[in-house]
DNA sequence: CTGGATGCAAATGTTTTGCAGCATG
DNA sequence: CATGCTGCAAAACATTTGCATCCAG
C-alpha cells in the first residue's frame, strides 16, 4: 500500500539527534541535506504535518511568523531567546489552579494554553557579558 | 512639517470605542470604512505600527497567522476564542517571583512573556450549550 | 496494480515596501 | 515648499496546494 516515507523518520531522528529544541522547516531541510536526506520544503512540510497528526510532534507557532516542530513531549513552555532566535525550552509555571480560577473569574471554557518568554538564554547571555568587558 | 494623520486618531478611537478587545488589520479596515475613514490596508499598517512605535498600541501576532492591535494598557494575556476567533482579555497569572524562579532554574535573563489560552469564551460557551440542547 | 510519498511549480494569505501625489504646517 | 500621510501597485515571505511521477507492498 503506498510508498514508506523517507522524510518522517529522518525527521525525528534528526529530532531525537538534538542540535535545536524546535525546528522550522528550513532549518529542517538544512539539517535533513546534511545527514544526506534532502527533500522538497512542501515534502518536508507534509511530513511534519503527518508528525503532528501522528502525534509524534507538535508545530508552534512563533511571533517572528515561522513554525516550529518539536517532538511531542511533556508540556512545557518556551523561551524565544532574542540573541540567538532559538526557542529554548522552559517547565510550565501554570498550576492547575490556574486555569479553575481564570475560567472561574472569566466564565470562559480554558483548553490549552503557550507561554512565550522572551530573553536571552544562558549561552547568549553569558556571551553577551563577555562582550561587555 | 508633513500632513497629518487622519487614519491614527481614527484608529485610536475605534479601539477606544471597543467593539473588539484587538484589531486586525482587515477589522480596523472595516470598522474605520464603518465610521466613515476608509483607507488602504498599508495606510492603516503603517498607522497601526506608528502607534505601536510611539506606545500607544501593540501588537499581538497569533498562531493563525495574523497580527492583531490594541491599546496600550496595563499587561494582561490572552484567551483565543476557538468558537468566535476572538482575543479576549484575560489578566495575568505569572507573578513576579515566577520570572525568578524560571531566571535562577534555566540561568536565562527573562524579560516579558506572553500567555495565549485557547478555548471558549464565556459567551461561545453558552452558545455551545444552547445548541447542544 | 494501487495507495501513499515526493518534487516541482504555482497559488495563497498576509504583511511589507516603492513610488508618486497630495495636503498642511 | 518641505515634510510626512495616503493610495495604488507590486514585492516579499512563509505556508499550502495541484499535479504528475515514482516506488514499494
Amino acid at each position: 500500500m503506498g510508498r514508506k516515507s523517507r522524510i518522517s523518520p529522518a525527521i525525528l531522528a534528526l529530532m531525537t539527534a538534538g542540535e535545536h529544541h524546535a525546528w522550522t522547516l528550513e532549518a529542517l531541510q538544512a539539517g535533513l541535506a546534511k545527514s544526506g536526506e534532502p527533500g522538497d520544503l512542501s515534502s518536508i512540510f507534509r511530513a511534519a504535518e503527518r508528525l503532528v497528526a501522528e502525534g509524534a510532534a507538535v508545530k508552534v507557532l512563533l511571533d517572528d511568523g515561522r513554525a516550529r516542530f518539536e517532538l511531542a513531549a511533556s508540556h512545557h513552555d518556551h523561551l524565544h531567546c532574542t540573541g540567538c532566535d532559538e526557542l529554548v525550552p522552559v517547565p510550565c509555571v501554570i498550576e492547575q489552579t490556574t486555569s479553575a480560577a481564570l475560567e472561574a473569574k472569566t466564565g470562559a471554557a480554558i483548553g490549552n494554553h503557550h507561554i512565550v518568554f522572551n530573553g536571552l538564554c544562558a549561552q547568549c547571555q553569558a556571551d553577551e557579558l563577555r562582550n561587555r568587558q
